[in-house]
Formats: C-alpha cells, sequence, structure tokens
DNA sequence: ATAATTGCAAACCCTTTGCAACATC
DNA sequence: GATGTTGCAAAGGGTTTGCAATTAT
C-alpha cells in the first residue's frame, strides 16, 4: 500500500482507481494542469470518468492538503501536487506554467508580516512573462 | 475637462456617464471591488445601468491601462484603480482585499529574472490570512 | 451490509456576445 | 448624421450539485 492509499484510508475515504490516477498525474507532471487537461489525459485509461469526478476528487485533495489550487489569471484553476508555498511563472504566449526555483522567496510571510496587521498564512506569487520557447519566436 | 475625459476622447472612446461613474468609483475606493459590487453600488444613481455595461467598461479599462484585474481566487475578478504592480492581502475571513503598502517588493521581476529563462513583464503578489477584525473574532 | 463514490444531467455563477434603441461627437 | 455605447436577453465556459447506480470497505 502506498503513500496516497495509507492517508485516504486514514481519512475514512475510499480509494478509487479515478483518484489514485488523479493523484498520480498531479505527481509526476510539472505543468500544473487544469481539471479539464487532467479529464482529458486519463481519458484514455478512464473512458468513462466524468469531469465531475475530476473536480469533486480535486476538491478532496485541497481539503486534507494533498494539492493547491492556482489562480493563474486564466478562466480555470490549476492544480499543483506540490503544496509548499513557490512562486509560478506563467507564459503570455502559451499559457504554460512552471515552478520558480528561488527560495528565497519561499516564505516571504514573516517578513511582509512586519508591514500588515493580517495574521498572515500562506502568499500566492505570479510571475508574467515570456517563456523560453516563446521568447524565441517574437525574435523572428 | 478632467483627465478621464481627455484619455477617453484621444483614444476616440466616448464619454459618458456610466464609463466616468465606473471610473470615479474605482479611483475612490480602496475596496477592490467586483463588477457585481460595481454595479450594485452604482445602481442607485444609474437604475437602468446593466451589468454588462460594467462589463464592458472595465474590459475597456484594462485594456487602455486605467485598471488592473485581481484573481484573488474567488469565483470572480476583482478590479483596482492603482495599475502599479504592488501586492495585496487577502482575508480568509472576510474575502477583504487591501493593499500591501511595502514597497520592496514593488519591483521583484529584475531580481527575479536571474533565476529564469523567462522574459518578465509583470508580476502579481497576493499575501492570504486574517485581517485586524477577523483576527479579533477568532480570539473570542 | 453500510457508506462513500461515480457518472450523468441539470443547475449555477460569472462573464461575454448580439443586436436594436440610444447617446455622443 | 455617423459612429460608438447602452441595456436587454441569450449564450458561453468553468464549476458545482442532486441523485440513482455502483464500488470500496
Amino acid at each position: 500500500m502506498d503513500d496516497i492509499s495509507s492517508i485516504l484510508k486514514e481519512k475514512g475515504l475510499k480509494v478509487t482507481p479515478q483518484r489514485l490516477a488523479i493523484i498520480n498525474m498531479l505527481k509526476n507532471t510539472k505543468e500544473h494542469p487544469s481539471a479539464e487537461t487532467i479529464y482529458k489525459t486519463l481519458s484514455s485509461d478512464f473512458p468513462t470518468m466524468s469531469l465531475a469526478t475530476v473536480y469533486k476528487t480535486l476538491e478532496m485533495l485541497k481539503n486534507i492538503g494533498l494539492v493547491q489550487e492556482l489562480n493563474v489569471g486564466e478562466g480555470s484553476f490549476r492544480y499543483d501536487a506540490n503544496v509548499n508555498s513557490h512562486p509560478h511563472l506563467i507564459c503570455y504566449g502559451c499559457n504554460r506554467v512552471d515552478d520558480l526555483d528561488y527560495s528565497a522567496l519561499d516564505n516571504l510571510i514573516g517578513e511582509v508580516s512586519k508591514y500588515t496587521d493580517y495574521l498572515l498564512k500562506d502568499q500566492k506569487l505570479y510571475f508574467y512573462g515570456y517563456c523560453p520557447d516563446c521568447k524565441k519566436k517574437m525574435t523572428n
């Protein structure tokens, strides 16, 4: 029994093939997929799975802290199995979303707390521009 | 003729009472209202104005750079007449959105660019937690 | 056997669009 | 008078919900 199965069982949640597939897909990608993308990607293995199941599963994964939701400014959310606070890069050209490896920004809350009376709990940092591929295309 | 009227005319856009009301409301609030909130607030002065007009006006204001759109993770967007990149504080308790005055974060792009091959153009920084009011309520 | 989950369809909410009437220039 | 804008209603897109059938425990 792997990690995920035990976590689900501990919480009294059932371990279904659909759930495992969704979690595993998120753990094995760096693409920060939307619900739609997850749905389409898994359709070949789970032809009868519905989008509603994807949404319900993502909601559950959020609630138990296994997934975080990103609002990059599109119409839809994106999902990340890396639940640590880490900054994201978003490409205006192709809508790609990448992680930014720059740990100095991973925990600004302490610093920012000096400048506000809010009790801070979380942060989301988004940097927008053009990814290396789209940058190249622009100079052509 | 004030600033806004001249800007609109320069761009070949018509100056209507609805547009002026929306822009002025945004300029005179720190509340980062949603389209719905703008619509409801202005309903007393413009009883026949439709939500569609609010959305069309906000779209136009975005396009000419007079307003920025915030995606704080709710179902709807919020709007800010301060178009400078500045960090925002969002309250989990009451969904309030405040500006964070901490100019050290206003321009992280230069620093962040050292750690990525993206050509960066913009940033959006969101800090989540509990506002002073909601903080008080929690300790009761 | 019990209780949770799936999958379908319908509902929901926010936002956008088409178009005739209207206001601005 | 020409053109852009408004306001209405309908459509659109993403997400959520209700519920009977199914599956995990």
